[in-house]
RNA sequence: GGCCGGAUGGCAGAGUGGCUAUGCAGAGGACUGCAAAUCCUCGUACAGCGGUUCGAUUCCGCUUCCGGCCUCCA
């Protein structure tokens, strides 16, 4: 079955073919590290990573190049530093080093290259160079500008118009800009903040251009898959086409273009700007990694979402509920790779994730259902293969069910004294234990065969 | 103002021109000493109004409402 993919340039889903299926690539526009990221900055990375997973197994692991970049150079950096009064490296560095942690905490894979725009200022000054010399960028006053109307294609990714644009302009438009529309490439810094030296002086670049540059720098002028929120398609993805296909001679940039939207908090966009954000290690304090990153699937990529504690808490009871189905056939081995068809044709299909899941119950409710070994073995296998995909269900079920804390000796002893009351048929005393670990947060669970399972309740 | 994208049962959330997913919650049942877990059964929902059609939740138009972009933004 082939992938599909549905393409922002083109406004429909379209059948995926990379230009070498020997080397897909794909790039994903990432964090600025000047805060700590929150759960909206979570849905790409997390959308991402199953695309990324998903192409691995499409085409091997060797096979595909994830790039995504690191912004340590912005306005926004530059303003926190200041404020917290702490060195612009000393920031970028904390915050990076977090950001790492929460992406990790989400199960995502560490993408094939992480570029920074700090290390690839030669290549950001090369490329606006070409740019000046082949006339779709100028200088002035101290700013290196692109032109937009050098470009004739500028403004048809994003689907508007020049004249819309400067109707729409609600900037006030610097006087050096010969027009309202063109953007910039490189600017001044002055001395206490970050620059570098280059042919117009010591400056810094724009935000458009480091992912030009960089994207050119890791997977060529022209790769498969560019990605990123909705957000970013004007400007920030409109410019990075018109950079780079004019530095490139007209050479297209990314084939495919792939945008998520947004995750909502309280009816409206989550983003620091609104007030309204959830960060990643907030959410962390209260669910596991894994149940964030289940209630993010839950949606379609494509469409929004309300991040709500009920969201999180059917996220943690589905995770509950295969981990239990998985610990009670712990004990035998499972087949491995043997993806189920339902759940990858789901994920095929444009990434839906929530059909994916459905998939995925169905699975489980066979699991539940069968009596067969050998089926038992087999679905397990399926639950395991496709959760290498989605980026769960990896976990020891016992320590998943159970938690790390260290008074399973304790809570056994218990479950012991409770078996031998219901041996004597002393239920009084039986189901006394059984509330006294229930306060306690453990649940108990009587297997046919005598045996008594437990698992901590959330 | 311009331009996108949505509106599905109590909630979440797929999908389809006719056979009406799935999960949670709820009801009943099986199992259990009782529970829990698991399994079985149960809900004819697709914003409104027109149109196309033998037939529309699914296609088209309009209306209403919601979200987003046009400025930094995932």
């Amino acid at each position: 079955m082939p992938l599909a993919l549905h393409n922002t340039a083109t406004r429909r889903k379209e059948i995926f073919e990379p230009i070498d299926p020997t080397n897909v690539r794909m790039y994903v526009c990432g964090s600025t590290v000047y805060a700590p990221p929150h759960m909206g900055n979570a849905r790409p990375l997390i959308v991402f990573d199953v695309l990324f997973r998903l192409l691995r197994h499409r085409y091997g692991e060797r096979h595909v190049r994830y790039v995504r970049n690191i912004t340590d150079i912005d306005d926004k950096i530059n303003a926190a530093a200041k404020a917290n009064g702490e060195s612009i490296r000393d920031l970028t560095e904390r915050t990076a080093r977090a950001f790492h942690e929460d992406v990790a905490a989400l199960n995502c894979l560490t993408p094939t290259v992480e570029p920074r725009a700090t290390e690839h200022i030669g290549p950001i000054i090369k490329m606006i160079e070409t740019l000046i010399a082949s006339h779709h960028a100028y200088f002035a006053e101290g700013h290196v500008l692109f032109s937009v109307v050098s470009d004739p294609d500028y403004g048809k990714f994003s689907g508007r118009s020049r004249d819309e644009m400067i109707a729409g302009a609600r900037v006030d438009v610097a006087p050096y800009k010969r027009d309202p529309g063109d953007f910039v490439l490189w600017k001044p810094s002055p001395p206490d903040l970050p620059g570098w030296d280059s042919p117009w002086g010591r400056g810094r670049p724009g935000w458009h251009i480091e992912c030009s540059a960089m994207s050119e720098v890791h997977l060529g002028d022209t790769f498969d898959i560019h990605g990123g929120g909705l957000d970013l398609i004007f400007p920030h993805h409109e410019n990075e086409i018109a950079q780079s296909t004019c530095a490139h001679g007209g050479k297209p940039f990314a084939r495919y273009w792939v945008h998520n939207a947004f995750v909502e908090f309280g009816g409206e966009k989550m983003a620091k700007s609104v007030g309204n954000v959830r960060t990643i290690r907030e959410v962390l304090t209260e669910v596991p990694g894994e149940v964030a990153r289940y209630a993010m699937l839950m949606s379609h990529y494509r469409d929004p979402f309300d991040w709500t504690e009920e969201r999180t808490a059917q996220a943690r009871h589905a995770l509950d509920r295969f981990y239990r189905a998985l610990r009670d056939v712990e004990d035998f081995t499972a087949p491995e790779n043997v993806f189920p068809v339902t759940v990858m044709q789901a994920l095929e299909d444009d990434l839906n994730t929530p059909l994916a899941l459905t998939a995925l119950h169905a699975i489980l409710g066979a699991l539940n259902q069968a009596i067969d070994r050998h089926e038992k073995l087999r679905l397990k296998g399926q639950l395991l293969a496709a959760g290498t995909v989605l980026g769960f269900l990896q976990q020891d079920p016992e320590t998943w069910l159970k938690g790390a804390g260290d008074e399973a000796a304790e809570i056994e002893t218990l479950i012991q004294q409770r078996l031998a009351a219901r041996k004597d048929k002393n239920f009084t005393e039986a189901d006394r234990i059984r509330t006294e670990l229930a306060i306690r947060g453990i649940l108990l669970e009587d297997k046919p065969g005598g045996k008594t399972e437990w698992r901590r309740a959330v």
